[in-house]
DNA sequence: TTGATGTTTGACCTTGCAGTCAAAGGCACG
DNA sequence: CGTGCCTTTGACTGCAAGGTCAAACATCAA
């Protein structure tokens, strides 16, 4: 019985290690200027290679910017498939806020590179966003939900519970430029939103 | 005494009708699709006159985003504007919340238009980020810890609270395809947001 | 009616940029 | 050391898009 389709012919060396060069360095572009704005040369000159070189690794660039969406995506949900149902409601959910802002502080570019997709409708990830990231997000409702109902958490509607993390972390990496000009010099806004956090929501929830 | 640098040289009736038109049509197109990935075809087709016409009316591409971006930013700051020093405290960010979260509802490309640009690290409004905005958030922010050093709401860092009111409110506009694929059909993204954002910022201040 | 000024546009120019290709350069394995 | 595959690139193509221009058209005041 033949492999019909196969997925993934084994990358040399050289693939795996110029593949990976090349969407680190499309993460950099991409994530600044967005898709329109980013141009192939500029990815060849982070990156170190030439144009068609890039285009013998990638057919196109939409598949570069693609592949990017995709793995990351799938990182991204990591603090929220961490929440640990049998765990203790208040701290798994503060320790999902602050998961959520270590990753808006250590990797700024993959926020931005969302903000801008789903800014402009999401239209490459949009069955992602109502498929996997549904579901997803609604099996952790539906915890935090329970957790309301047992009484150990305020009752609050817990999707949108789920947004206002979104929204409160990820506004640090995306609007990164607003926030440093608003606070001036002298400040470490990540290590200030830390603390700003976990007293909303321990408020919040208590 | 002759009048130099004249700045406005009197605008013919057409010459105001036109302008409004094109930066109606502008709105739309810069919002949705950012500003490289805005063409001036893309404009004039929305705005119904021809492309040679709208740079009659506006020197270039970026004349026409720059003029966008100014005229809006000032309407955009009126709701924190009209943060009252002598009313009530928790009466007076109720309401700026609530301002904010239907300036997000109504004008949406407005708060898209801004979220991508800052984005973008806000290369052609960064001095009114560090000027006009900072300084008016900074005033707002000296009324906010008054109130809290006369106990009159909870103690919390007041730029983060500001920012925290921008977060909630402008992520249901910046963040619509990905709020309406998460919560799926048969919900007002708006509507819920209002009650949850009104028990949030309560339970927070009191 | 007429001239002066304001408005509109088809055709055009130029540049930027995604993507192609043939040929050259490297690498592994007999 | 040679043969075949993998990798790299300079040069090129085609098209999209910002911007120009001269000429046509509209408007209005005298």
């Amino acid at each position: 019985m033949p492999h019909t389709a196969q997925k993934k012919p084994a990358l040399t060396r050289i693939q795996a290690r110029n593949r990976l060069t090349i969407l680190e360095a499309a993460l950099d572009v991409f994530s600044a200027q967005g898709f329109r704005g980013t141009t192939l040369d500029q990815v060849a000159e982070v990156s170190g290679l030439s144009k068609p070189n890039l285009l013998y690794y990638f057919p196109s660039k939409e598949a570069i910017y693609g592949e990017l969406l995709t793995r990351l995506l799938h990182d991204w949900l990591g603090p929220l498939r961490a929440l640990d149902p049998d765990g203790e409601p208040k701290a798994e959910l503060l320790s999902y806020v602050r998961r959520k802002l270590d990753l808006a502080r250590d990797f700024p570019r993959e926020s931005r590179l969302f903000a801008n997709e789903i800014l402009q409708g999401a239209p490459r990830i949009s069955e992602v966003l109502s498929g996997e990231l549904k579901d997803l997000v609604d099996e952790k409702a539906a915890v935090i939900a329970r957790w309301q109902g047992e009484g150990r958490i305020a009752t609050l509607p817990p999707h949108h519970l789920i947004f206002s993390i979104w929204a409160l972390t990820q506004h640090y990496a995306d609007f990164d430029a607003q926030v440093r000009a608003v606070l001036g010099e002298g400040h470490d806004p990540y290590a200030e939103a830390q603390d700003f956090l976990e007293t909303l929501f321990t408020r919040l929830l208590g």
